[in-house]
DNA sequence: CACTCCTTTACACAACCTTTACGTTGGCTT
DNA sequence: AAGCCAACGTAAAGGTTGTGTAAAGGAGTG
């Protein structure tokens, strides 16, 4: 079961989102104190820890600075409207997202989930995996680090294996594109950023000198699919 | 299988480390005290130790170097964020690695994989191997230790020619920069470390005198590659 | 001190990743 | 249906990093 640990000193605001979290089946504590909250993180026994930047005793920052020196438990961050500096320094130190407040429980919600879901993905991803997948004409080869279509080995580079690698691995399954930044750029996806469109754009070239059927599928705003099976 | 020790006295961070150890199959044990680990550490019991820096009651840079009258076994540090000092003592002492604190798991797990992998080829370079291979228009013949192409002798130095043995006899699969520094040159590859990249220049001159097609590949940021079979 | 070999330095270049710019698409509003 | 706009496709330019290699430097040997 996913827990949560919830660091604000507003009282009422922590039993409106506990009540909401419990409702989706999360397992939910919440403290009002910075230094509390910070053993509480350091524990590792929470999946999740949403975190309010404006907190008596300790400010938010400084804890989640201190928090990162042991352990890498993901942070939400909560903060006032639009306090973009806050933000910036959050995401630099380490925080996985950040929500102004005020935000609705749905968003909140939908906010866990992505993050979730995300840590699922890199857990996954550091289990035993198949060393060949074939994917239609697509057939992975992990051990030799290679991609071939129809026996012709695809000439990639480092990061656009990686990214036709996600796709291969979850053919059949759409795979967003803050996903794929974080998991094959090492990045999160910033606003105007092209980069990954231009890698997918590259390795659809590549496999199209070989197959023109084999395509990789664009879901405008979820992100991209391989689909697999008979069509 | 792998068996790991970790000498750390942060509990917590133990506990987590040997969830995803053993979820990825390795046997795993952790003690909290510098001179306990010690004494284990010297059993040879195990293939690799995860030791932090900062111990109660033995430094383990301390621990290290005693460790190291003793036993070859394998080390990956821990330390501090950006300890450079450390780091570079650590180094010297035979540290195989150094992994600053606080690491994902799946850092953690890459850098073992390596570790591992790595012995793994010293210990079958010791083995028995086969006295001649033949690669393409290139043959290694150890027993003479010297190696032909369409049967003009290559002069080679003692460096070049283990460089050269090491991807004859992993022809077909990348062997890594890293690789090829700590077996062939018998030391870790440093930043802006560019004497492997000569080696491998003089060597690639040295075949094209007999045989302009007999390349070495490079795989960028991956290493070196001898392609071997039929074109 | 001549010789060989390994390493370092320095610069050029190539491969790669990202950004920019502009064209296209598809969903939504009016 | 027309118009709008955010998301996407992609060519080309820009910037960064890793690699190739000549030449100089250093270390060891006879």
């Amino acid at each position: 079961m996913t827990s949560i640990l919830m660091i604000d000193d507003d009282v009422a605001l922590t039993q409106l989102v506990a009540e909401y979290l419990q409702l989706d089946g999360y397992q939910f504590k919440a403290v009002h104190q910075g230094p509390e909250g910070l053993e509480l993180a350091k524990s590792n026994a929470f999946n999740l820890i949403l975190l309010d930047i404006m907190l008596p005793g300790m400010d938010g920052l400084t804890l989640l600075k201190q928090l990162r020196q042991h352990s890498y438990c993901p942070v939400l961050m909560l903060t006032a409207r639009g306090d973009e500096i806050d933000r910036v320094v959050g995401l630099e130190l380490g925080a996985d997202d950040y929500l102004a407040k005020p935000f609705s429980p749905r968003e909140l919600v939908a906010r866990i989930k992505a993050i979730v879901r995300r840590v699922e993905l890199i857990q996954q991803q550091q289990q035993p995996q198949l060393s060949t997948v074939q994917v239609n004409s697509l057939r992975l080869d992990s051990a030799k680090r290679q991609i071939f279509v129809q026996d012709n080995t695809l000439i990639l580079t480092a990061t656009e294996y990686q990214i036709l690698e996600l796709l291969m691995r979850h053919a059949g399954d759409v795979v967003s594109k803050e996903d794929l930044s974080q998991l094959a750029l090492g990045k999160r996806l910033q606003l105007y950023d092209r980069s990954l469109d231009m890698h997918i754009s590259n390795i659809r070239k590549k496999i199209a000198q070989y197959d023109e059927g084999e395509k990789i599928q664009t879901l405008r705003g979820l992100g991209y699919l391989l689909l697999k099976g008979e069509h």
